[in-house]
RNA sequence: GCCCGAGUGGUGAAAUCGGUAGACACAACAGAUUUAAAAUCUGUCGACCAUUGGUCAUGCCGGUUCAAUUCCGGCCUCGGGCACCA
């Protein structure tokens, strides 16, 4: 073997192998357990960054690692290629973006290589690719066909000097990124696919998965936002036009009678066309549309309101109410409308005191609880007894719920309904690089979908951007179609790039399919999805639209669980200078000087070293190098142990104390670093205990006799096979060093010798009244009452309980004894 | 603003089911080796006091417990998401 690790060497020998014999490459085999082994796709912005390697580390630890257990492991990459900074980058550097995109696949794609990560690459996939988005547009027009797909009229931040929509992103500080001009809201007719229909399954089913963090699960289900409320009904006292009234959603009808005023949304019908008369109610609804559609800058901007002087009747009392056009109603949540009671909702509060409306105290804190309410400081907004509400005085919130509501629905003007907050999503895009959605306009207007044997709808790849306007929307050639001798024009808009990767990890299974979006029998065979690993930022949007589109396409026929994801692991985010690492920030680390000066091991061993998974973890290069002298002492390890001669037959039962424990330290490695592996996923305290066990090995082995050999090979060999997922280049030339045919990858994981693992002795821990006094050796399973004697034995201990009497021992077998004395 | 997390030595972290706080590393310092440096090896390494040992210490305040980094309540700071960044 050779002297030095090399790590350019290495890597490349081992790179060549895994190449030559497609290590990687898997086919459906019924012999073997399946292993569908999944990182989040990446978008193809130029290089890799650390958020990457981590990601994909950590899958290509558990690929290896099951696949050492014996599993038909399928572990795919490809390309989430359709996107925005596409289109920016074409415009820079004067190019398209297909080509754009196209290059840094390439390059990326090298990177990955470079790094060892086991992808079947016989299996990528890139979303741009007409093969891919065809199935996808096919999809859309079936869901079009079966009711789940309509097109209505929605809000999009609109860049007045531009004459363009602006992505959320693309609004900095209320103003468009390019012209700096105040963003707009404007409505724009959009299609939008009904995930509400789902949205009780979508809550339901997390219940079906056990092993997603807790933590992404909640909030998944506070983002769909199921709640049981009351749609009610409020009439105008007098008429506005044809609109006699207009309908609101509460979830707290117990604190009706505090109601003291409606808030409409700017694009309320009915505020508009006050409007129409009212100058100045024409001004603020002008102002209002004047900010992004972002709901956090929603929230955060200052509430702003105007009385329309028009009345609306309490459903119950018929009182009049004033009705306001508020900016914080939205026309897109609901029915753009609320009801406001000031007393017991903090935003009604402050808007109440802002423009001097009223507050009513309609519901008082509970007898048994400890809650205050001063309506001079803040609203009181816990639920309790009703008070100045009439008939309704005295009621909990729940007989106050169904008192109300049966009132409501006795006069028609109400109805208990149960809410959800998620809204359907809109899929439409003004932008080009994307999916064309593959619909016709009619010149009568109406859609209809384009027919299957016209699919796909090709997006062209060789145009020009002018950073305005989408080329095949200024492209009228490309906008014409004919559908059996009709005139045509085909819709312009391309599809959120939500909608690709909501199904890839379905079509990896199938990738070169040519007769339908999935192969039905390849689907069933890998699906689901058995680990899923990817960045926390995407534990509500993208995981959900996923689980939305496989139960899409479970009702299609084309998969059969109702889940896509058994397992899921989020990684915690990389960050740079404590913020997340993203192109647009420029603030990405580049691994690649780091695989130049250290080798890709190195990079691995250190990425999963540094903080467990799920963690997020500030970048740093320190540290990296330490990780590198790890891999430099471990060859020169298995070095020396090789030139110390050959080693005899390990006779496990007549070893030296030392040789004993050192055979107890490999094997209580194995247990550990198999359990950090499969159930924990905590890669650092793997590589931790396999320190530990070198740390052991170059303190007890003893090369001077056969057995000392035995036991120190034993120790190598296992240091080397528990380490191979993390760093398989150094692991593979090892482990032929010492004379095996087969890599690593192809051996089966260590067997545990639970007999390696008895010990005599072990260390009980003393405290008295709580804190540590004494340790002492005692025999494995001691009953109570020794221990409890020599732990009263123990000179120290005895120091602390002079002068005061024992009350109580407390024994914990095999770990503590704590005695409670005053 | 709303939802979800996190906070432990100079640094990254460990403590898995409430039981020894700081495993394993990085950095630093000291020593060995070297003409010298690098590399390597050995040792020290939370703070304060001290003599073996003790006191304090896991963001802050409080609670439960024989025992709390771990459970509960309230706060602070930082991070992620908020539907057109992916």
């Amino acid at each position: 073997m050779q002297e030095q690790y090399i790590p350019a060497d290495v890597e490349a020998e081992a790179q060549q192998y895994w190449d030559a014999n497609q290590s990687f490459k898997v086919v459906e085999d019924r012999s073997k357990e399946k292993f569908y082994c999944l990182a989040m796709f990446p978008y193809p912005s130029g290089k890799l960054h650390m958020g990457h390697v981590r990601n994909y580390t950590i899958t290509d630890v558990i690929t290896r690692y099951q696949r050492m257990q014996g599993k038909n492991v399928l572990h795919p990459m490809g390309w989430d290629a359709f996107g925005l900074p596409a289109e920016n980058a074409a415009i820079k550097h004067n190019t398209a973006p297909a080509k754009w995109t196209y290059s840094n696949t390439d390059h990326m794609r090298t990177q990955l290589k470079q790094l060892g990560f086991g992808f079947d690459w016989s299996r990528e996939l890139t979303t741009c690719k007409p093969e891919y988005y065809k199935w996808e547009q096919w999809f859309f027009t079936r869901l079009f066909e079966k009711g789940l797909v309509y097109k209505k009229m929605s809000t999009v931040n609109w860049d007045p000097v531009d004459q363009t929509v602006l992505a959320n992103e693309q609004v900095i500080d209320g103003r468009g990124w390019r012209s700096g001009a105040l963003v707009e809201r404007k409505e724009i007719p959009q299609w939008f696919i009904k995930i509400t229909a789902y949205a009780e399954e979508l809550i339901n089913d997390l219940d079906k998965l056990p092993n997603w963090p807790e933590q992404v699960k909640t909030m998944q289900r506070n983002w769909i936002g199921k709640s049981r409320g009351l749609d009610m009904h409020f009439d105008l006292a007098v008429p506005v036009g044809e609109f006699t009234g207009f309908d609101i959603y509460t979830t707290r009808p117990d604190t009706i009678m505090g109601v003291t005023y409606v808030s409409l949304a700017a694009e309320h019908p009915i505020a508009k066309l006050l409007a129409e008369t009212n100058p100045k109610l024409t001004q603020f609804i002008a102002d209002c549309k004047v900010q992004s559609v972002a709901e956090a800058d929603m929230a955060t901007m200052e509430k702003a309101g105007m009385d329309t002087g028009i009345k609306a009747l309490h459903p119950i009392t018929g009182e009049p109410v004033s009705v306001w056009v508020a900016n914080y109603v939205l026309m897109d949540y609901g029915s753009g409308a609320v009801m406001a009671v000031p007393a017991h909702d903090q935003r009604d509060y402050e808007f109440a005191k802002r423009y001097g409306i009223a507050i009513a105290q309609v519901i008082a804190p509970a007898a048994s609880s400890a809650e205050k309410i001063d309506l001079a400081k803040a609203a009181f907004i816990e639920k309790g007894v009703l008070v100045n509400s009439g008939e309704y005085d005295g009621l909990d919130f729940n007989a106050a719920f169904d008192a109300i509501a049966g009132t409501l629905e006795m006069a028609d003007k109400g109805q208990v309904k149960t809410n959800y907050r998620l809204r359907d999503w809109g899929v439409s895009r003004q932008r080009y690089w994307g999916a064309p959605i593959p619909m016709y306009n009619l010149p009568e207007g109406g859609e209809i979908a384009v027919p299957a044997h016209k699919l796909p709808v090709l997006l062209p790849e060789d145009v020009v951007m002018n950073g305005v306007q989408s080329p095949i929307k200024a492209d009228l050639e490309w906008r014409k179609a004919e559908l059996n001798g009709r005139v045509v024009e085909k819709e312009t808009d391309t599809f959120d790039t939500f909608m690709e990767s909501s199904w890839y990890y379905a079509r990896y299974t199938c990738p070169n399919f040519e007769g339908g979006m999935l192969d039905k029998a390849a689907a069933d065979y890998w699906l689901p999805v058995d680990q899923y690993v990817g960045g926390i930022e995407h534990a509500i949007l993208h995981l959900l639209y996923a689980r939305f589109f496989h139960k899409l396409m479970r009702d299609e026929g084309l998969v059969t669980c109702d889940e896509p994801f058994e397992r899921l692991l989020c990684q915690g985010m990389v960050l740079k200078d404590g913020t997340k690492m993203s192109k647009s920030k420029g603030n990405t680390v580049d691994p690649e000087e780091l695989i130049n000066q250290y080798g890709a091991d190195t990079v691995r061993l250190f990425s999963m070293f540094a903080a467990p998974p799920e963690q997020s973890m500030e970048w740093s290069d320190s540290g990296v190098a330490g990780g590198h002298r790890f891999l430099q002492r471990l060859w020169r390890a298995v070095e020396g142990h090789i030139n110390a001669g050959k080693p005899g037959k390990l006779d496990a039962a007549n070893l030296p104390q030392a040789q004993k424990d050192l055979r107890r330290k490999t094997h209580e490695t194995i247990a550990k670093v198999s359990d950090d592996f499969g159930r924990r996923q905590t890669f650092n305290t793997a590589i931790a205990a396999t320190m530990e066990l070198m740390n052991e090995v170059s303190k007890l082995s003893d090369r001077a006799n056969l057995q000392g050999l035995a036991v120190e090979r034993e120790a190598l060999e296992t240091a080397i096979l528990l380490l191979a997922p993390i760093v398989p280049h150094i692991s593979q030339s090892l482990w032929k060093a010492l004379g095996h045919k087969q890599i690593p990858l192809n051996e089966s994981w260590p067997k545990l010798d639970e007999s390696a693992l008895t010990r005599s002795t072990i260390e009980v821990v003393i405290q008295v009244n709580g804190k540590m006094r004494g340790k002492l050796d005692a025999a494995i399973d001691s009953p109570k009452d020794i221990l409890e004697q020599l732990a009263l034995e123990q000179e120290n201990v005895q120091k602390f309980l002079e002068g005061v009497t024992v009350r109580k021992i407390i024994v914990v077998p095999n770990k503590l004894v704590s005695i409670v004395a005053n």
